[in-house]
DNA sequence: CGCACCACAATTTTT
DNA sequence: TTGTGGTGCG
């Protein structure tokens, strides 16, 4: 039997593995496992081909298999096993390059190099794939250049300033989010002008003019925004029946995880191009449906039995990851939502803690709640890897990061500035953008002046509008910019720009990429131009530079046939939260939405208060509420053994001070579950604040020993530059040079140092020869005198 | 053309 | 409160 061989595996995932035949839909619970039925599915698949899931003989059964497959027993199993499936002949989608190449390390760690050969990636890279190949029948270039979002808005910018629209009645992100719209439902920029003048829409017809003047400038630069990848897949498959039939005889079998964030065109091009075989399994939590504002279509899994009416439905609903009184939290949460399919999530793991509502003071208190929460752990013998902090919007971690920071907590941040949108590497992106494509006006603009040469604005603006009046690139007329008399100021450093990048466009062809990179730093003066200041800001610019360069060096390490375009197309569609790398032992801190599929021992839920989650927005539209509560799903099913929940009674967010009640989410968990210690408490920075403020915690005193060695000094982040932020002038507490102290995780010690420091002092404590440097302000809370 | 200063707005963001 | 982007001046 071939069910021996998945034994392993809980009767619903084994059902779902070997159900290979016809559309599927698998609903796959928070922590259910769901990773490692799509690994087994395919396992499957390579070995047993459809065998698991048909009764047939095999078309190419000898009339001696026959004969042995009606005896029955082990050799006729073997002979009734259909030739297996080839692994070039299965497509697997993910959302995220990280989740693609975890699934294809795990793929090929569980079935040998021939898992190479299987499609493993995300929905952008298929379709890149897909369009190199046929781009010219859609008129491209098939090296198109890929624009990310950023360089959306700065063309969108543009575009409104040649037709003279203010920015503020369109502002550029929300106009690109309305063509967003309008490529998700197929609709043209003809057709969306169209039906904008049917109906007189004053402001949708301006946009139809933006919208058409924004495809025709991509088109013109040989480039592809992110949703042109999958519209122009689904267009290159609608009106060339040969190039989808190609793809539609190749991939055989075709899965697709997170279904629930699909949006419609990618339900098109799953559908178009499974639809040869029928093949098509989808893998998805309704729960988890966070996506809706960026075009996620939620309708896509809960009609999925409606589209395919030979649909077989699977749940998963065994959770392996947390305690009973979380998923009981969840379960009682998520219960609230109307428009799903229903899940119970259970478990056979033990009730674990129940979860723990903090209501903090301010946010202040709410931060020192979880940095002294942490510590605690930490003399426990935890790791702070271990810890999560999850918040609803970016500018809550904050006065996270201060608390952590003040206290020696490593942590790092997700999210916020990301590496490859820093400005540094944006450049140099750009820079070898315009060496790879004479077409890429967009990036060309960016990076010309950069480091200055003599050409400002009004010169470029004169060329940009030249090249447009002519149909000509803006290199073309910058290269011959001496034949334009309104250039003739800025001509000859034009000139002698169009000449570097010529010389570079030759370097390119005869070096390897990692040394053209250093080539192209020297010759355009680019790396010179940040070395100079020693600025500790431009000192990180250079290390992200360097950081670019390793990507380079890995890009050739893996690519089959390195080359610039192909760095290119990787680095367009790679993101941040692809390197989170788990090793450093660091509190991670993100927005909820970031931390969907991850898991953490430790989980914190901070900011839970009615107006920030839910936040202010959806309060009042039910459905909105129900993705808000969704969130809230995904976040309380991140944590495993410990969920910690923390509001704060008022809060100063924007410069305003609040007062919000305690989200309504929350009431939702029933009492057996959560522990609400409401404890109201003074506040103050006095030297026995320390007391007081933690009293609530009473084993706290107990000193315990076995404690791990903490890594002095934070943690460099490359994710972000947390500026010190000056301290709030509030009376220093009461310590001097040479006072004993006891800190909770530090243990005993010796101020050593006080360094007077923004109205604080950096005091250093020697805690039996290792020395932590602390601001004291912030220490207070976590230590006393001896 | 570059820099400084001021006004303004700030959910969430896999590609 | 924070960061960013636009404007105006040197």
């Amino acid at each position: 039997m071939i069910s021996e061989d998945f034994a392993f595996l809980n009767e619903k995932q084994r059902e779902a593995v070997m159900a290979t035949e016809g559309p599927l839909l698998i609903l796959a619970g928070a922590g259910s496992g769901k990773t490692t039925v799509l690994i087994n599915r395919i396992a499957n698949l390579l070995k047993y081909g459809k065998s698991s899931d048909t009764e047939l003989m095999p078309e190419d059964a000898s009339e001696e298999d026959i004969i042995i497959m009606n005896k029955g027993g082990e050799e006729a199993r073997k002979c009734a096993s259909y030739l297996p499936v080839a692994p070039w002949r299965i497509l697997a989608i993910t959302f995220t390059n990280k989740a693609a190449d975890e699934l294809k390390n795990r793929l090929v760690s569980s079935l040998g190099d021939k898992a190479n050969d299987i499609w493993a990636c995300t929905f952008h890279s298929a379709c890149v794939r897909i369009l190199r190949r046929d781009a010219e029948r859609l008129g491209f270039e098939s090296s198109f250049t890929i624009y990310d979002a950023n360089d959306s808005v700065s063309l969108i910018k543009q575009i409104l300033k040649q037709l003279n629209l203010d920015d503020k009645t369109f502002p550029p992100k929300s106009v690109l989010s309305e063509i967003s719209r309008a490529k998700d439902s197929k609709i043209t920029a003809k057709t969306y002008s169209e039906r904008a003048s049917i109906i007189r829409d004053i402001r949708k017809i301006r946009i139809g003019e933006i919208y058409t003047r924004y495809s025709e400038e991509l088109f013109r630069s040989n480039a592809m925004d992110f949703d042109d990848l999958l519209l122009y897949t689904v267009k290159l498959f609608e009106d060339n029946p040969d190039v989808l039939e190609y793809w539609q005889n190749r991939f055989e079998y075709v899965l697709i995880d997170e279904y629930q964030d699909t949006n419609r065109l990618q339900y098109n091009f799953a559908r178009l191009i499974s639809g040869k075989f029928n093949n098509l399994c989808v893998v998805g939590d309704d729960d988890q449906s966070i996506y809706k504002f960026r075009g996620a279509d939620i309708e896509n899994i809960l009609t999925f039995e409606d589209n395919y009416s030979n649909c077989r439905t699977i749940r998963l609903e065994q959770n392996y990851r947390s305690t009973s009184h979380i998923l009981d939290a969840a379960n009682n949460v998520i219960r609230n939502n109307i428009g799903r399919k229903g899940k119970e999530l259970w478990t056979d793991k033990e009730a674990g803690e129940p979860l723990e509502l903090y209501s903090a003071d301010n946010e202040n208190d709410e931060a020192r709640f979880v940095a002294s929460t942490i510590i605690s752990d930490i003399d426990r013998g935890a790791s702070f890897k271990d810890h999560a902090v999850l918040y609803r919007m970016n500018a809550q971690s904050n006065a996270l990061e201060y608390a952590f920071k003040r206290n020696g907590i490593p942590y790092r941040v997700f999210g916020g500035t990301k590496f490859f949108e820093r400005a540094e590497i944006k450049d140099v992106i750009s820079y070898l953008c315009v060496v790879a494509s004479p077409s890429d006006d967009l990036r060309l603009q960016r990076i010309i002046n950069v480091p200055a040469r003599g050409i400002g604005r009004s010169s470029l603006d004169k060329a940009v509008k030249a090249a447009s009046d002519e149909g000509l690139t803006l290199f073309e007329v910058l290269k011959n910019s001496d034949k334009y008399p309104e250039l003739s100021r800025a001509s000859y450093r034009m000139r002698e720009f169009t000449a570097m990048i010529e010389s570079l466009r030759d370097s390119v062809k005869t070096q390897r990429l990692d040394e053209f990179l250093d080539t192209l730093l020297e010759k355009t003066g680019y790396l010179k131009m940040y070395e100079q200041s020693g600025s500790p800001e431009d000192e990180s610019r250079v290390e992200n530079i360097k950081e670019l360069k390793s990507n380079i060096i890995n890009y050739m390490a893996e690519a089959e046939e390195p080359s610039l375009p192909g760095f290119l197309a990787d680095v367009a569609l790679y993101t941040d939260l692809d390197s989170y790398n788990e090793d450093n032992d660091c509190v991670v801190m993100m927005t909820m939405h970031s931390a969907k599929g991850l898991e953490f021992p430790t989980v914190f839920i901070v900011g839970a208060e009615e107006s920030i989650f839910p936040s202010i927005r959806s309060i009042g539209d039910p459905d909105e509420m129900e993705e808000e509560r969704r969130l809230c799903y995904v976040a309380i099913t991140r944590a495993k053994n410990k969920l910690y929940i923390t509001a704060a009674k008022q809060r100063m967010l924007f410069g305003r001070t609040t007062n919000n009640k305690i989200s309504r989410f929350v009431d939702e968990i029933p009492d057996e579950h959560i522990v609400r210690k409401n404890v109201t408490r003074g506040y103050s920075y006095s030297d026995k604040a320390w007391d007081r403020n933690y009293s609530y915690e009473p084993d706290y005193s107990e000193p315990t020993s076995g404690r791990p060695i903490i890594k002095t000094g934070p943690v460099k982040s490359t994710y972000r530059i947390t500026p010190q932020k000056p301290q709030a002038s509030k009376p220093v507490p009461d310590f001097k040079t040479g006072d004993r102290v006891k800190h909770r995780a530090f243990g005993e010690g010796v101020i050593s140092k006080m360094t007077p420091m923004g109205g604080d002092y950096l005091i250093e404590i020697d805690f039996g020869g290792t020395v932590k440097k602390l601001m004291l302000k912030a220490a207070v809370n976590f230590m006393g005198k001896l």
